[in-house]
RNA sequence: GCGCCUGUAGCUCAGUUGGAUAGAGCAUCUGCCUUCUAAGCAGAGGGUCACAGGUCCGAAUCCUGUCAGGCGUACCA
């Protein structure tokens, strides 16, 4: 690679001019927003004038005078403002990085950055009492991305849902769909405190009714309100999957707390803790000393009543997500739940691990806006609009896309009828239109059957072309700066721009012409764009269509 | 009160570890389809980067304070 290259040329040079000594971390290479400043670009100089006391633009010279660069390489290096230094790449590098990527394929983008360690991610993670709706579509889908995109440069990804299956919001849930059973049987009924009030259930229990109903009525009523748990916990469970399968989010594992708990998992995780001396026991409960490690106070793991707390089998799990060998814990969180970041990490500090080994991915939360207006939903009230009917609505792309195109970190409002409409003013379709173009382009070239042969890429000169190609050979940064930082976000923002590049090159040239060899190279240049769009869609699971 | 996040064009948002003249889409206006997809291209207008200080050769970016919005501050999940 171009940076790797002059990163360690600087590092001898100003060895050599300056007895100075850099690793590559200090050499920041950027490219400039102009193209006037050529393809990369360093500050070193302007850095080191302090250190050294001596004039930038005298440092960059002595640097520029002693860097031996290969000609073939670099075809220009200058001094430029107050002392950066400007490369400009010699075009038959840029070639020979082309057909790299030609050969690569559908690996253009992947490195092996990550060394196979084993990373795992936990996202959603939504209690089985309900649908999906559209607050949970932004977890869903930046989870995602961050999982495939750490795939993508080399590190093992295992993907994991945690299913709350017990405790109190699925007994909530039994006795909710129970009372709805009884309401339906005409039998007295009282429905629950606190329990999910949504149609769905309604529905959910008269089908449940017409399928089990004979059943379920023989029954005492402990039992019947334990099958009505059971099935419907169950139920709830099955949609979900059903609903994210059709999102293209999948998972490697789905962990139950049920499980936790039967193995004795909790008691060993508090035994472990207490034995460390940092659980103590008050009112009735038992605590850990979270604020020795940071956090506001201390928090309970037993409450009053004997019942773990949620924080309580978060640390087992945590402990067992260890257990099980990974070296890095991503969990994708919403915002509202960052102020039980520092009790996780003081939890692991405590327990002997490293808490910078637990990321937090925090998503700020998600606005619906219909009519100008925020709509509110929630579980327990009942107004919803969920992920499936969105997706009827509008198709996963466009939802991805949607979600995907924002930092996690501001608030994010989606606009119901901007992605009802489904028009032209979704940028995904732009990017996606760039795919359908070429496929279109290389059809037309088969249909006119032109054999493709081995074809010379130095008869691409046109201001067009080498921008397409320099903005193809920065997906690998791309992907790996987007992975690093877990920001998924950076990749729309990449393909639109490359989008605009490809459209704008395709306007001024054709790519079949009466020139054979031109037309060769120029269809290899089609094939390039056309690997890097699926590589960049793939990676944020938006489909890339041959035709639109 | 305290903690976290956010404040960039009329609207929605990008802006890499501080870099050279702050960008895109939508909206508005002007051109471009007998030639590989006009879901496209070319161009124009539009900015006190919330505000005030500070650090630095250099700040939208880092520090402090102020203002505004969101979230959190449970033996809830």
């Amino acid at each position: 690679m171009s940076k790797q290259y002059l990163q360690d040329q600087i590092i001898q040079a100003a060895q050599k001019a300056l007895d100075v000594k850099l690793n590559a971390q200090s050499i920041i290479l950027e490219r400039p927003k102009q193209a006037a400043h050529g393809d990369w670009a360093t500050s070193i100089a302007l850095s080191l004038a302090k250190e050294l006391k001596a004039k930038p633009r005298d440092i960059a010279q002595k640097i520029v005078d002693s860097l031996d660069l290969d000609p073939s390489l670099v075809a220009k290096t200058e001094i430029a403002g107050p002392g950066f230094i400007n490369f400009k790449l010699a075009s038959g590098w840029l070639y020979s990085e082309l057909v790299t990527l030609l050969d690569k394929k559908n690996s253009f983008g992947c490195c092996d950055h990550g060394k196979r360690e084993k990373v795992q991610v936990e996202f959603v993670s939504v209690n089985p009492t309900g649908p999906l709706h559209v607050g949970h579509g932004r977890g869903a889908f930046v989870g995602d991305a961050i999982a495939r995109l750490l795939q993508s440069v080399g590190y093992q990804v295992h993907r994991e849902y945690y299913i709350n299956d017990a405790g109190n919001q699925i007994d909530k849930l039994g006795r909710s769909v129970l009372a709805r059973l009884n309401q339906i049987w005409g039998r007295p009924f009282e429905f629950p405190e606190g329990g999910y009030q949504g149609e769905y259930l309604k529905d959910f229990a008269a089908q449940l009714d017409s399928e089990q109903g004979a059943r379920l009525k023989a029954l005492p009523p402990d039992q019947l309100l334990s099958e009505a748990t059971r099935i419907s916990r169950d139920g709830m469970l099955e949609n979900l999957k059903l609903s994210l399968k059709d999102l293209k989010v999948e998972f490697d594992e789905w962990f139950s707390e049920v499980g936790l708990v039967g193995s004795g998992a909790i008691s060993r995780s508090l035994g472990e803790l207490k034995k460390k001396g940092y659980l103590y026991d008050q009112d009735g409960a038992q605590f850990f000393k979270a604020s020795e490690f940071g956090d506001e106070k201390d928090r309970v793991v037993i409450k009053s009543t004997g019942e773990h707390t949620y924080f309580a089998a978060d640390i087992a799990y945590m402990l067992n997500k260890f257990g099980r060998g990974f070296k890095r814990l991503i969990y994708v969180w919403g915002a509202d739940h960052h102020g039980d970041v520092p009790r996780m990490k003081g939890a692991a500090k405590a327990l002997g691990h490293d808490p910078d080994s637990l990321e937090f991915i925090l998503m700020q939360m998600v606005r619906l806006i219909e009519e100008g207006r925020e709509v509110k939903f929630s579980k327990r009230s009942g107004v919803i609009v969920t992920l499936d009917e969105l997706r009827d609505e509008v198709g996963p792309d466009v939802m991805r896309y949607f979600f995907l195109m924002r930092r996690s970190e501001s608030q994010f409002d989606f606009d119901l009828d901007l992605a009802r409409k489904h028009s032209d003013e979704n940028p995904v379709f732009y990017v996606q239109y760039a795919h359908a173009r070429i496929c279109s382009i290389i059809d037309h070239a088969r249909e006119k059957g032109i054999a493709r042969t081995k074809s010379d890429l130095s008869l691409l000169k046109e201001k067009e072309e080498i921008n397409l190609i320099k903005a193809l050979l920065e997906f690998p940064e791309v992907v790996l700066g987007a992975a690093l930082a877990r920001e998924p976000h950076r990749l729309p923002t990449y393909l639109q721009d490359l989008a605009g590049v490809f459209h704008t090159f395709y306007h001024q040239h054709r790519v079949v012409t009466d020139d054979a060899g031109l037309t060769q190279a120029r269809l290899d240049l089609c094939d390039a764009a056309r690997i890097v769009f699926a590589n960049g869609l793939s990676l944020l699971g938006v489909s890339a269509p041959e035709k639109m």
